[in-house]
DNA sequence: TTGTAATTGTTGCAAATGCAACAGTAATAT
DNA sequence: ATATTACTGTTGCATTTGCAACAATTACAA
């Protein structure tokens, strides 16, 4: 049983917008939701679209750390003062609620009824993050090229074995720190193989 | 300003002792703390010593996916079904406090005035973790291993630079996911480069 | 619609990396 | 004290990977 289902979600959204000061703002594409700031500190929910944590360092590299949709939260907590600048990019048109972290941690109210509840649904999201990143860092510890396209093409078909590509294989290179162009040579090692059928941007897994 | 200085954690662990139903549990060297089930929701909490959340895979390959030292928490609510098996195993003597989940979200006594407090803590000892994860990410993302290397030292090094190896290599290698002999090999190079220099297991950075 | 920018697909090549193997050393157990 | 096991350090070699460069295609904006 998933400990977050849509019915908590949906509580959770009604019980924010009662209890906590909270903000909500739209994003189009590619704009910046949240940069590292040790002083703002702030926990983000997002309500609809899709966002990526990005980071560049100091030779302009940019890598995409994190995916993220809807229902996912960050925060600038979950990260440290780096030589690396870190940012949350929407992707397309994405909505986003902003929770003051000083909310959850001092009662807004005395005995506001909400608060426990909401807290308690922050935890739990927060642990489906946790395992997101699990899942990330499970991604990266593959060793090939291969073994990490699979890994991330399983995790990410349907029930038919069909993954599609919805964003580009460049995002996907990025996501998996992987050269572009070596991801697009692995792919047709794959076909060749016989472990994977590619038509343009749909990928049929047979393994 | 730390939000998780000594006091409060201090006062964590007194809470945690007249609130939940807790566990106290010595492991010595190599022992299994914890592993994957989605029957027993727990949560651990390290009161002393240190730990590994190590994967092994189908082929038998063993990674380390994280270090873990005192004060901080692992729970088996942070992994997905896997091929893989995940593990949490001690490093030396260590101490765990094992927390169940059932006793988060439900409050343990009515208006049990430890409790808030308790989920609390727990709330930002897991963005703790979070940023653990973040920085594993980042390590991870570097494109070379000397790259992956002065990242981790970096980290890991006291005022005056240095830094000093009380694992392993090889438990550093793994920790990177790299070859050992390459790791060994890039050390040689970085210290004919005069980025490092190196006696035996102690490592001073120079940049 | 047309021009511009971004993505895809491909390849040669150099460099980085992992693998295997082995000797030497250190740590641990009997 | 000695045997056994684990770790360190090194190397040759094959493979994988990233990089650079380019044409072809697609997406997007003026």
């Amino acid at each position: 049983m998933k400990t977050l289902d849509e019915t908590r979600l949906l509580q959770f959204k009604k019980n924010l917008s009662n209890c906590v000061n909270i903000k909500s703002k739209t994003f189009y594409n590619k704009e910046l939701i949240l940069s590292y700031s040790p002083i703002k500190k702030k926990i983000g929910f997002i309500t609809e679209g899709k966002a990526n944590i990005v980071k560049t360092d100091k030779e302009g590299n940019t890598t995409i750390m994190r995916d993220l949709k809807e229902n996912d939260i960050f925060s600038n907590l979950f990260f440290q003062d780096s030589e690396d600048e870190i940012y949350i990019i929407s992707n397309g048109e994405t909505k986003v609620i902003f929770i003051d972290y000083y909310n959850i941690i001092k009662n807004c109210n005395q005995n506001c009824p909400f608060h426990n509840s909401i807290v308690l649904t922050l935890f739990d999201l927060l642990i489906e993050d946790n395992k997101q990143q699990n899942e990330k860092i499970e991604l990266l510890s593959k060793r090939t090229v291969e073994e990490k396209i699979l890994f991330f093409l399983k995790q990410r078909m349907n029930k038919n074995n069909i993954f599609k590509v919805t964003t580009s294989y460049k995002a996907i290179a990025e996501y998996l720190f992987v050269d572009r162009s070596n991801l697009m040579r692995e792919l047709k090692k794959m076909e060749e193989k016989g472990l994977i059928e590619r038509y343009e941007k749909t990928i049929k897994i047979k393994s």
